[in-house]
DNA sequence: TTTTGAGTTGTTCGA
DNA sequence: GTCGAACAACTCAAA
C-alpha cells in the first residue's frame, strides 16, 4: 500500500480528518496540511460506534448529510475528493493511513469527554507506527485549558470566566487555503449509502425550507444578521416574533462558520457602526455562553448525564410519561410552550426565550427530570451540542453552574405576553389559536365561550386544556425545591 | 487567610 | 399602573 506513492515518486500524502469543522476558511489542520507541500487527503468518517460518543439524533444526521455535500463541494472546487468512511475512528484512520502510506493525520480538536479519549488514543496509536499527529483550535475562542481563575482552577460562574477571556483577545482567523490544493484520495462511501436523509416519511421538509447547511450558508447567515439585527439586538433578541437572533448555532456546532470569524466580523462591523456597540457586546456575550458551556464540560466530563450540583440527586423528580409526550408534540395547553415545541419538531430549531420557557415547563410545571428534555433537544435540534445542551438544561433545572434560583419559575402565560404580543408566534406554530385574538391567545382556556367559538376552538378538542394548572404547579416546584434547598449548592 | 461584592434571561405581592 | 421587596442561602472569584 504504502508502495503506491513511492512508485509515483511522490511525497507521502496527509490526511486531515474533518470533524466539527466543516469548512475551508479558518481551518487550521487544513492550512496545515495544504502548508506541508504534501498531498492532501480530506476524510469524514462517520463514527456511531465509539462508545461514549453520544449517536447523531435525526435532524443532526439530516444537517450532517445537507453540510457534507456543501463540503465535498467546496474541496471538489479546489480539487480535492472528500473521502467518506464508515466505522470507529479507531479502527478506520489507521486502515486508511496504510492504505495510503499516510505519513501524517492533522485534525481540529473536539471537546466532548469521549472524543477527548479517542483522539488520545488514536494519536498514540498513529504515532507509535511512525506517523506524526497535529491538532489545532478552530471551534474555540479560547480553548478550556487556556483560561483560569486567579488559584488556578476552573471557572464555575459566567461572568469572570467571560471577563477574563474577553482580556485575552482570541487569535485572528484566517483565510481559506489559496488556490488549489493538491490532493490525493482513497476509496471511500457515498454519501448517500449513510442514508442520513430521512425517507418514508420525509419529515424534513421544514428543516429544508428553514435552513442552508455549509460554509456559504453559514457566511450568509452571518452577514445577514449583521446588516439587518445587530443594532437592536439587545432590545429585540427575547421577541419570539421577531426573527432577531443570529440563528448561527447549527453553523458554529458543525463548524462551518468558526467563532473567530464571527468575532472578527463583529468588530469589523462595529468599527463602522459605533452605535452598535452594546448591542455587539451583547451578542459576543451569548458566543461567550458558548465557551462558557465548552469550558464546563471539558472541566466537568460528567455533565451530560450527571448533575453538576449533586445535591439535585435527591430531587423529587416525578416519572410522567404521559406528560413528557405532551410537552414533545406540543400539546401542554399553554400556547407559547406548545408553538415552540412544534417550531422544534418542523425546523429543527427552538428560539431561545421560547427554549428557556419550555424547558422550565418540562422542569418546574410537570417535575420531569432534566435529562428528557436534554434527550428530547438532542434528537430533534440542527444545533444540538453536548455542551451547550447540556449546559442548558442543567442552567433551567438549578443544577448546573451559575444556574437559574429555583424560585424563578416562568409563567408561560406572562412570557408569551411579554415575548409574543401580538401572537404572531403561536398562530404561525399553532395554527388551531389562529383566529384568537391577542388579548386571549396566551390564555385560551380564559377566553369567553363566544371569543372561543367565533374562533374555531373548541378547548379539548381543536387544542388541549392546560395540562395542569401553572399556579398549582408552581407551588408544587417551589415545595420540591425547598426540599433540597439549602445543600442546593454544595460544590461538586 | 479573610473579606467582600456579586451572581443571564422571573414572579408575585403589597404599598 | 408602577415600583420595590421578598423569594435563600451559598458559592465563586478576586482583592
Amino acid at each position: 500500500m504504502a508502495r503506491t506513492a513511492v512508485e509515483h515518486g511522490k511525497a507521502a500524502p496527509v490526511i486531515v480528518w474533518f470533524r466539527q469543522d466543516l469548512r475551508l476558511g479558518d481551518n487550521p489542520a487544513l492550512a496545515a496540511a495544504c502548508a506541508s507541500g504534501r498531498p492532501v487527503v480530506p476524510l469524514y468518517v462517520l463514527d456511531d460506534d465509539t462508545p461514549g460518543v453520544w449517536r447523531l439524533g435525526g435532524a443532526a444526521h439530516w444537517w450532517l448529510h445537507m453540510s457534507l455535500a456543501a463540503l465535498g463541494a467546496d474541496l471538489a472546487h479546489r480539487g480535492a475528493l472528500l473521502v467518506l468512511r464508515r466505522g470507529r475512528a479507531e479502527e478506520v484512520i489507521p486502515a486508511l493511513a496504510r492504505e495510503l502510506g499516510a505519513s501524517g493525520l492533522l485534525w481540529n480538536r473536539c471537546y466532548e469527554p469521549a472524543a477527548v479519549a479517542r483522539d488520545t488514543r488514536l494519536k498514540a496509536t498513529l504515532t507509535a507506527s511512525g506517523l506524526t499527529v497535529e491538532s489545532f483550535n478552530s471551534a474555540l475562542l479560547h480553548e478550556p485549558w487556556t483560561l483560569r481563575t486567579g488559584a488556578g482552577g476552573a471557572f464555575k460562574v459566567f461572568t469572570p470566566f467571560w471577563k477574563a477571556a474577553r482580556a485575552q483577545p482570541p487569535a485572528e482567523p484566517a483565510g481559506p487555503p489559496p488556490g488549489h490544493i493538491i490532493a490525493a484520495t482513497a476509496p471511500g462511501d457515498l454519501l448517500s449509502d449513510w442514508a442520513l436523509l430521512p425517507t418514508r416519511p420525509d419529515w424534513a421538509g421544514g428543516l429544508r425550507e428553514a435552513w442552508t447547511p455549509g460554509e456559504a450558508g453559514a457566511r450568509a447567515r452571518l452577514d445577514a444578521f449583521l446588516d439587518e439585527n445587530l443594532v437592536g439586538y439587545g432590545a429585540r433578541r427575547d421577541r419570539a416574533d421577531l426573527s432577531a437572533t443570529s440563528r448561527l448555532s447549527p453553523h458554529l456546532h458543525w463548524g462551518e462558520i468558526g467563532p473567530r470569524q464571527v468575532w472578527r466580523a463583529v468588530e469589523a462591523f462595529t468599527a463602522a457602526h459605533p452605535e452598535a456597540r452594546a448591542d455587539a457586546d451583547k451578542f459576543l456575550s451569548e458566543v461567550g455562553w458558548r465557551e462558557f458551556s465548552h469550558h464546563l464540560l471539558f472541566h466537568s466530563p460528567e455533565l451530560p448525564e450527571r448533575n453538576w450540583r449533586p445535591a439535585f440527586d435527591d430531587f423529587p423528580w416525578v416519572n410522567d410519561p404521559t406528560a413528557i409526550n405532551s410537552w414533545q408534540r406540543g400539546r401542554t395547553g399553554y400556547p407559547i410552550v406548545d408553538a415552540g415545541m412544534r417550531e422544534l419538531w418542523a425546523t429543527g430549531f427552538m428560539h431561545n426565550r421560547v427554549r428557556m420557557i419550555a424547558a422550565s415547563f418540562l422542569i418546574k410545571d410537570l417535575l420531569v427530570h432534566w435529562r428528557h428534555g436534554e434527550d428530547w433537544f438532542w434528537d430533534t435540534l440542527v444545533d444540538a451540542d453536548l455542551a451547550n445542551n447540556a449546559a442548558g438544561w442543567q442552567w433551567v433545572a438549578g443544577s448546573g453552574a451559575d444556574a437559574a434560583p429555583y424560585f424563578r419559575v416562568f409563567n408561560p402565560v406572562t412570557q408569551g405576553e411579554r415575548f409574543d404580543p401580538d401572537g404572531a408566534y403561536v398562530r404561525r406554530w399553532v395554527p388551531e389559536l389562529a383566529r384568537l385574538p391577542a388579548a386571549c391567545i396566551h390564555a385560551p382556556w380564559l377566553a369567553p365561550p363566544e371569543v372561543l367559538a367565533a374562533a374555531g376552538v373548541r378547548l379539548g378538542l381543536d387544542y388541549p386544556a392546560p395540562i395542569v394548572d401553572h399556579a398549582v404547579a408552581r407551588n408544587r416546584a417551589l415545595a420540591a425545591y425547598k426540599t433540597i434547598a439549602g445543600t442546593s449548592n454544595a460544590k461538586q
